[in-house]
DNA sequence: TCGAATGATTCTAG
DNA sequence: CTAGAATCATTCGA
């Protein structure tokens, strides 16, 4: 019964247990409903599962027209010996649930293979990680300009991920994997990242044009909470900021903890860039010394200060061992 | 064929 | 529930 409620589950059996052509229709429906589903791989899925459906039903169907033809057969045997010697009622109950008993038992390894063959094809097709297909080249550039251009706070809004999702054509969820996975691997080896950084800055920066005449003001019209977003400059904010801090400490990787007044510096650091490189915001701009202020536009969500930075005037020689594995 | 890149999943912490 | 981190599994280019 087990596999009753498995085939069950999976839309192939109908919600009698009879099954025919009634519990097909049932079952058909029942996939229907989920086709709702949005991803090409589902329909694929489906398609299979469907397939394997039909020949459930259909050699389901089979046995139990065999089943009663077979019945019905030995039944007539049975009258036409009831004329030669009597034959107890009972006696023709227990042939027919000695047929019944091996005909079911046929239908229970029917099942049971295509039970298996639900489980093989749902391995196969729905662990994504299976099918993975890269973004298109579209897609990724869509999601790199955001990225970029929200450097400074690149946790993109319910609205912007279905936005950023519509446009690149994939579900809200791959975005937020794909800003999930960015955000960590920009984090973990800013350098590595820097010339794409430039790249999306620099033509960010070509779309909003004229910002390096004017030297007063470099706020993004379309993004009010994100502290500057426009200019090559304001991707200095955070970008080399992580730059500065890590090339410090020479080539780092995140360890132990950072230590309280490592946080201080950074913040000090941040002023001195964003002073140096110019306005990036009135705000950073106009306060001398406000952590909390500049918080709020660099550190992301909670100012993730790459590696153990003993001292900002050590040079990169402190090699340390990592491998935390 | 190997290693880097990358999308997805899983686990943990807040 | 979400973000971060680690890891997995696949894709892609050399």
């Amino acid at each position: 019964m087990r596999l009753d409620n498995m085939l069950l589950a999976e839309g192939v059996a109908g919600p009698e247990k009879g099954g025919g052509s009634a519990a097909a229709a049932a079952a058909a429906a029942a996939a229907g409903g989920v086709g709702a589903d949005n991803s090409a791989e589902h329909s694929d899925y489906r398609a299979k599962l469907t397939q394997i459906r039909q020949i459930y039903h259909t050699e389901l169907e089979k046995y139990e027209q065999a089943c009663n033809e077979f019945t019905t057969h030995v039944m007539n045997l049975l009258r036409e010996q009831s004329r030669t010697r009597p034959i107890s009622p009972k006696e023709i109950e227990r042939m027919v649930s000695i047929i019944h008993r091996k005909f079911s038992s046929i239908q229970m390894q029917l099942k049971q293979s295509t039970c298996e063959a639900v489980m093989i094809l749902r391995s196969r097709f729905l662990d994504a990680r299976r099918k993975r297909r890269n973004f298109n080249k579209q897609a990724t550039e869509i999601l790199n300009e955001y990225f970029y251009s929200h450097l400074s706070n690149p946790y993109p809004s319910e609205e912007a991920k279905e936005e950023l999702a519509k446009k690149c054509s994939i579900t809200v969820s791959q975005v937020s994997n794909w800003f999930g996975n960015k955000r960590i691997r920009y984090k973990k080896n800013i350098g590595k990242f820097q010339e794409e950084a430039n790249m999306y800055a620099a033509r960010t920066a070509v779309s909003a044009t004229s910002v390096s005449a004017h030297g007063s003001q470099a706020n993004s019209p379309s993004t009010p909470n994100s502290a500057g977003s426009a200019g090559s400059f304001n991707m200095s904010n955070s970008g080399d900021l992580f730059m500065s801090v890590q090339s410090l400490n020479g080539d780092s990787y995140q360890g132990g903890q950072v230590g309280a007044n490592i946080q201080s510096q950074v913040d000090t650091l941040r002023h001195v860039i964003s002073q140096t490189g110019g306005y990036s915001d009135s705000l950073a701009a106009s306060q001398m010394y406000s952590p909390q202020g500049i918080n709020t536009n660099g550190g992301w969500q909670d100012a993730p200060t790459p590696s153990s930075v003993t001292s900002p005037t050590e040079g990169p020689g402190s090699v340390h061992s990592d491998t935390s594995n």
